[in-house]
DNA sequence: CAACCGTCGGCAAACGTTTGCCCATCGGGT
DNA sequence: ACCCGATGGGCAAACGTTTGCCGACGGTTG
């Protein structure tokens, strides 16, 4: 277990100066290309890599990025994770991924820990409110996915249109009434799905009625599913997936045929969607992509050689049609 | 976006010299209390946190931890990931997730970029090969899980000991022939589970046919299936849970009644093993646990003032009966 | 031949923190 | 009056890297 070697190391093996060892390294064309061959030549044969520390300090940038979450375990976040960490990753960075455990302290917590260790962040939706939020973003580079934030640069989903999408796929199938199993209130992506269920059910003539708050994870499914049974709507279009899971299963618990007595529709198109009997329909998000562009907008902040404005990217969705929905039952009509 | 204070400023705000202000926040009971109490209370209204990249290069220590997987994507790994940070994040360690991609090329340029700037490193099912395994172990602290590696603590999860209940319980319920659908030839999981299931076969008078290799993904499930079938077995034991979705997926294509006429196993209990209809008997792996342990390792052995033995954890695992395992089909006997 | 320029290498400072060492002060024992 | 130990604080070096600056050297131009 012997200590690395360091840069000393490599130029003392190859006969140069610290300095030049670094350059030679790092700055291509800086050093003759003979020298720079000579010291790359011996940093390959002792192993050598820089730290990151020692570079952090020096220049300042430690190249780490944090990227936090309010629950590690919850499915969506994954494909987030995912599309970030393949992004800095190929621009040479490193993330650290917080779990904020759903709570404001431990995300503030860790946001304060790592401030002066990190470039920047991207904060995947967090349960700041706006005031902390728009403090934080003055304090350091970061990037929010599905929640904006004024003169900050972040992504969202556009679960919105999506549902829009949806409740026009149920109307196409016949459906009259619709709920809708909404999500925490504190939920920005909620507010906005609301707003357009209201104006596309006008449309499309369908009635939506609104349920909820529902904690968006599969333990309040139930609940949801005999909130909508006792409306007796036809169609659940659920939050996120998780409460749509939630929604089936108590729904084959009680009895009531999927989708023959009752139609259900997903949000995310999480890992399981395509699991569950009968598969899920579901508003697909790019997830991994939206993770891809946070990382491209906090990379871009992050370079100095950067214009510097804040841009919002919006990416769509799209339906994906699997079981869970079908043709609205004959109703009985007084 | 102001530059983060640093030890200097804490010190100049509490008129203090550098070296009292690191001591006051850091060794307690060092600096006398009503001087410590200034200096803190200046970090605090500082917002200061001191700086990862400084401490690490004058203590030798990042106080991170590369955890690195072969595919962030797959859900066994979560529990991992999960469990890992979890305790480590409990000591002040923060932790670099490493995807590896499947790929021992990418396993170890990550190892090596990332050897000077992490205090150590878990490994979840290393593809490395047990040269490259034992020499990355004596460079720097390692600890692996389900991955025995010789004079090095890790962490093994007892699947081959869930199998063989798994198989008792086939056993009880009249499954004569059962198939095990074995993983990838380079695990070492597989080997074992195959070993166990030889003598376990013996004892409880089951026949067992070793079908495979598989890649344990859901795509691979169909050809386990058609293969199980093929052999005429009435109960098939799936290398992990993803590979029994596949089976799953192709018995249902093919009109194959579960667990009627066909029981199904898997192994792990990851994200959606009871998502899937009928549910799927697992065999349950702690994998939150595992990763507990494997940190509770590693952050041992980077404590200097340990003894510093190596430690072989084994987790115990059980049997999750769900509804894809049933009594035996009555078979024509000729 | 002088003035100049380009190329390439080295020196040393800086980044933020920890820590070994030293010094000043103070209280108490002889 | 003297010494001793304990307490509390400061100085400065060290960690590994980057980078501004300078200097040496050789070649070109006037």
């Amino acid at each position: 277990m012997t200590r690395p070697p360091t840069l000393r190391d490599v130029a003392a093996a190859s006969g140069v100066a610290i300095s030049t060892a670094s350059r030679a390294l790092t700055k291509p064309g800086r050093v003759n290309e003979r020298t720079a061959i000579r010291v790359r030549e011996a940093a390959r044969e002792l192993g050598y890599a820089p730290s990151l520390s020692g570079r952090a300090l020096s220049s300042g940038r430690t190249r780490m990025v944090a990227l936090v979450v309010p629950d590690v375990t919850n499915p969506y976040f994954f494909g987030i994770v995912r599309g970030t960490a393949a992004r800095l990753r190929a621009d040479g960075y490193v993330h650290v991924l917080v779990d904020a455990e759903e709570s404001v302290e431990a995300e503030e917590r860790a946001l304060r820990a790592l401030r002066p260790t990190v470039d920047g962040a991207v904060l995947a939706a967090s349960r700041l409110d706006d005031d902390r939020l728009t403090a934080w973003s003055h304090e350091f580079p970061m990037v929010t996915v599905n929640r904006p934030v004024p003169d900050q640069s972040g992504v969202l989903v556009d679960t919105a249109g999506g549902t829009g999408q949806a409740l026009a796929h149920l109307a196409s199938l016949g459906h009259r009434r619709v709920a809708y199993a909404g999500g925490p209130r504190a939920s920005w992506s909620d507010r906005r799905r609301r707003a357009v269920l209201r104006t596309a059910a006008k449309r499309l003539g369908v009635e939506v009625v609104g349920l909820g708050p529902f904690v968006p994870r599969r333990e309040d499914g139930p609940a949801a599913a005999d909130a909508a049974l006792h409306e007796g709507v036809t169609a659940v279009l659920a939050f996120d997936d998780l409460l749509a899971f939630g929604i089936l299963d108590r729904l084959a618990e009680r009895g009531i045929d999927v989708p023959g007595s009752m139609s259900v529709v997903g949000c995310d198109d999480v890992f399981g969607a395509d699991l569950v009997r009968p598969g899920l329909t579901t508003i697909a998000a790019p997830l991994e992509r939206a993770g891809h562009a946070a990382a491209d907008l906090l990379l871009a902040r992050l370079d100095p050689a950067h214009p510097g404005g804040t841009v919002t990217v919006e990416l769509p969705t799209h339906l994906v049609i699997r079981g869970s929905t079908g043709t609205a039952p004959l109703r009985v009509v007084r």
